[in-house]
DNA sequence: GTCTATAAATTGATAGAC
DNA sequence: GTCTATCAATTTATAGAC
């Protein structure tokens, strides 16, 4: 009684502390900057989430629940052929990547400073990661594919989807001659193209 | 005359910033444990070097120059053959980043913050990315590799090598149930294998 | 050139009034 | 719950002696 209220403090200042967080990184962050956006002052943040540290951790979990393992899992939990597994994953993956182009550093610098924080929500969140072992390696032995390591098949799937956005400040000049449209363009298309780069890769033809 | 000392102070200084700044980034650095590391006095840090920003300048510039653009330009002016190419690019750029596991996520870091750095510097360094995009081109042409973006194949090629370095927090305990031993072995194979797994999905049979 | 001591700036956190 | 004012810690940078 009495929750209906427009949207409280607490949620517009994790909300601004979203945005500053997945921008400008843990340290590079200002608290007094998150207050700014969210309409209220410094020592408010501190009455609702006590240290930078834990408005961080607030953060930083949600953002991993709602764009990466939920719906990672829900694929792999759904798709039972090979093929079909790595069209999903990469076209999904890419499109919520391309709507959060940020994400990509904001996690990596996380893992970076504190590398045991990710693998361990990976780990309790229950991702089937041994499913997918299961898929590619019952590929190969029906000779639907080459006979590949699964971790680097999994491996290379991660790494054409993630580091474009990783290195976009590189790419875009020195590829794309500064044209932000074709390399946005580009983007789009890997929607689709990297799940073919891949199974030209490993599809065997009889 | 008189220069050929021992080592320099600033020389020893340049060294420890290298190591503190490619180990805990821009902002995590201090300039007390760079000094501490030349085993000198933290206002001499200043008196040869100004700032910390100028300080970060020089090592940057010395570790891009040293590691990513004069072995990089060499190749490709060396290879003319695409699957040499990709062989001798993929070998070569995973071996040095094996060795500098670090350096991937220290100019990703960079580059962040200052986005316009490292590009310039790319492009003043005349490196001969116009022969790439000939190479591969020519390739296609002649119908050795299939029609593809040339700009894909690059970028492809570049997301192979580098990301394993930089995700390797998560990756390790993920995929590799935190075997660090058989991770290591999984990068050192990469030198050949990420250049098989390109050439497999663009080689066209005839 | 190299040091000690200290200034100056930034920023996360808290005390206490309303 | 929300604010103003202030503290305290960290850290870069400089002044000045030797």
């Amino acid at each position: 009684m009495g929750e209906e209220k427009e949207i409280s403090a607490e949620e517009k200042i994790l909300q601004a502390a979203v945005e500053e967080f997945i921008h400008k990184g843990r340290s590079g962050t200002r608290m007094q900057v998150i207050a700014d956006k969210a309409g209220i002052n410094k020592a408010l943040l501190h009455y609702y989430y006590r240290s930078k540290d834990m408005l961080f951790e607030a953060v930083f979990s949600q953002v991993i629940k709602k764009l990466l393992i939920s719906k990672v899992k829900k694929i792999i939990e759904e798709e039972k052929d090979v093929f079909d597994l790595i069209r999903s994953f990469t076209s999904l993956y890419i499109d919520v990547l391309n709507r959060n182009p940020n994400i990509p550093f904001f996690i990596l610098d996380e893992i970076h400073r504190n590398p045991g924080r990710l693998p361990e929500a990976m780990m309790k969140s229950g991702l089937p990661i041994e499913r997918v072992f299961e898929i590619i390696q019952n590929a190969t032995r029906r000779g639907l594919i080459r006979d590949i390591d699964p971790r680097e098949l999994i491996v290379n799937m991660i790494s054409l989807c993630v580091f474009p956005l990783l290195g976009r400040n590189l790419m875009v000049p020195v590829i794309f001659g500064n044209d932000k449209v074709a390399f946005r363009n580009f983007l789009e298309s890997r929607k689709t193209d990297v799940a073919e780069f891949i199974i030209q890769s490993i599809r065997l033809r009889k």
